[in-house]
RNA sequence: GGGCCGUUAGCUCAGUAGGUAGAGCAUCUGACUCUUAAUCAGAGGGUCGCAGGUUCGAGGCCUGCACGGCCUACCA
């Protein structure tokens, strides 16, 4: 309480002043808090309307608009306040033998900051700028804080991420960046509504996290006596929904992971699955390929995008390469000719972070991801993974030691991981507890294995593919950002006090 | 978890070899009815992230801690 007063001492100065004033306000009979302000047009609209008058004449009609002001420029008996709100920015005239003396003494106690509401008349000024010559103003709120400044805007990650709302403020791009975000989520809800696809919801709270390996975090339910996780994926429960007899269904929503936090990694993030009956992994590639250029012709009406001096060229079909010829081509390395016994040189000769018995479809796996997965760039399928990496994934027919599955990689970073789902109950058994024998010190144990899941196999899962798309990321390379916080609106950062 | 870097006024930043903190914007007072980083005149605002240490003296050096950034590690 001390520390906060000490910290605190030099805005409140700022603040007793606002807050003076905000009292004079009052005794006025002005509210500094305002009310709703019907009538309301946008901006933009505003602006779309007006764009083409000529210099001088107001027009004769009204327009009503609000926001916040960003820019003041008293003079006197005028002012010229730039005025903000959603969609755009509009220059406002104030003048006193417009507004009258009564109202323009009102309006010299409005500062950079504070949200009014305008009535008035539109525009040209000599210099050709669309402004709002006021008739009536109205007070709709008060601000107690200054603003980050106009020039340099707000710069300080840290304060950008924790205060957001400043960031929206005083960041343009920013503001535009999360509208963008959500038009594109609309853009992927609208593509798999339109192909049939149910959108669902599945619990959150999980008695056995399933459907990843990646430590979950830990919940307690009081009355049920019982430990839940937060989910770490949906698959599962999706594919319950398969067995029940739904075909298509996707679910867009939050993951939680309890893991490290990187410029890839939020604790939290958005996970779109879906899955379709009767479709497999090759189904999956038609599906990621069209509605990624789906959204980016709807977004930026291109398929070749720019991301952090890259090109990125997302023309249709994206390369498909299976995961050993990828390692053979970068390492010279055939992975259908590495035998038992050189596992442990390879793991040497390539410093891999694997036990010297570790299977060989969890070397090629390793070796995949520290000598390949950085040099995928342009949009690229890697195909047919190692049975041993995969335990919800189909075997390839004819090759047992894989399964049909893909992971999409762009930018050397991984946007989607779909395959050929397993339905085979028996086979999902073994595969299940396979994982938790080899995991025993890690996340995975026996009591994670989801016998409910099996179970469920059993009735009949029909034969389906499914898809799992990181949509922070696929949002950060249509958007070119190199941090998922930035793609996040309140990413998570550690307590400070 | 490890490495490197950062933290000075509300915001953006200076602060040279250790000698009691500066600027611009913002704020406040005054002037100003076509300005737009408005202008002009004046004023206030800081326990220099926190805690120790070295020193006659620390924003600057040393140690620890906190928070953040980047890299790395972890991550089906």
């Amino acid at each position: 309480m001390f520390e906060q007063n000490k910290e605190a001492k030099s805005i409140l100065s700022i603040r007793e002043e606002r807050i003076k004033e905000i009292e004079e306000l009052r005794r006025e009979g002005i509210d500094p808090f305002g009310q709703s302000f019907p009538g309301k047009e946008a901006i933009i609209k505003v602006i779309d309307k007006f764009n083409q008058i000529a210099t001088g004449e107001p027009s004769q009609e009204n327009v009503i608009i609000a926001g916040r002001i960003m820019a003041l420029r008293k003079h006197g008996k005028a002012a010229f306040a730039d005025l903000e709100d959603q969609t755009g920015k509009i220059q406002v005239y104030i003048k006193s033998n417009f507004i009258g003396t009564d109202s323009f003494e009102i309006f010299k106690d409005i500062s950079v900051g504070d949200i009014i509401g305008i009535t008035g008349t539109v525009f040209k000024t000599k210099t050709g700028e669309l402004t709002v010559l006021a008739n009536k103003f109205t007070l709709l709120t008060k601000t107690l804080r200054t603003l980050p400044e106009k020039w340099h805007g707000l710069t300080d990650t840290e304060t950008r991420y924790r205060k957001r709302y400043l960031d929206l403020i005083a960041n343009q791009e920013v503001k535009e960046l999360f509208i963008e975000r959500s038009k594109i989520v609309k853009y992927i809800r609208n593509f798999l509504d339109n192909k049939g696809f149910l959108e669902v919801e599945t619990p959150v709270l999980q008695p056995i996290p399933g459907g990843a390996t990646a430590t979950p975090f830990v919940t307690h339910h009081l009355s049920l006596h019982q430990d839940l996780y937060l989910k770490i994926a949906p698959e599962l429960y999706l594919k319950r929904l398969l067995v029940g007899g739904l075909e298509k269904v996707y679910e867009l929503n939050r993951n939680f992971r309890n893991e490290g936090i990187s410029t890839r990694h939020n604790p939290e993030f958005t996970m779109l699955e879906l899955y379709e009956a009767y479709a497999d992994y090759h189904t999956m590639m038609e599906i990621a390929e069209e509605m990624v250029c789906d959204i980016l012709k709807k977004l930026r009406g291109t398929l070749v995008i720019q991301y952090q001096g890259e090109m990125l060229d997302f023309t249709p079909p994206w390369k498909r390469i299976s995961m050993y010829e990828a390692i053979k081509s970068v390492t010279g390395i055939n992975p259908d000719e590495i035998k038992n016994e050189e596992i442990g040189d390879l793991i040497a000769q390539f410093q891999l972070e694997l036990p010297k018995d570790a299977a060989k479809g969890e070397v090629i796996n390793e070796l995949f991801e520290k000598k390949v997965e950085h040099t995928l760039i342009q949009p690229t399928f890697i195909i047919d993974y190692p049975v041993e990496v995969s335990p919800l994934s189909k075997q390839k027919p004819g090759y047992p030691h894989l399964v049909e599955r893909f992971e999409l990689f762009i930018n050397s970073m991984e946007i989607a991981n779909a395959f050929t789902e397993l339905n085979d109950p028996l086979e999902q058994k073994v595969r299940f507890l396979q994982q938790a024998e080899s995991k025993s010190e890690g996340e995975i144990n026996q009591n994670f294995v989801d016998y409910d899941y099996i179970e469920a196999l059993e009735y009949g899962m029909p034969p389906a593919g499914g898809m799992g798309v990181g949509i922070d990321r696929l949002i950060m390379l249509l958007t070119n950002k190199d941090s998922i916080r930035e793609v996040i609106l309140f990413p998570q950062l550690k307590k400070k006090d």
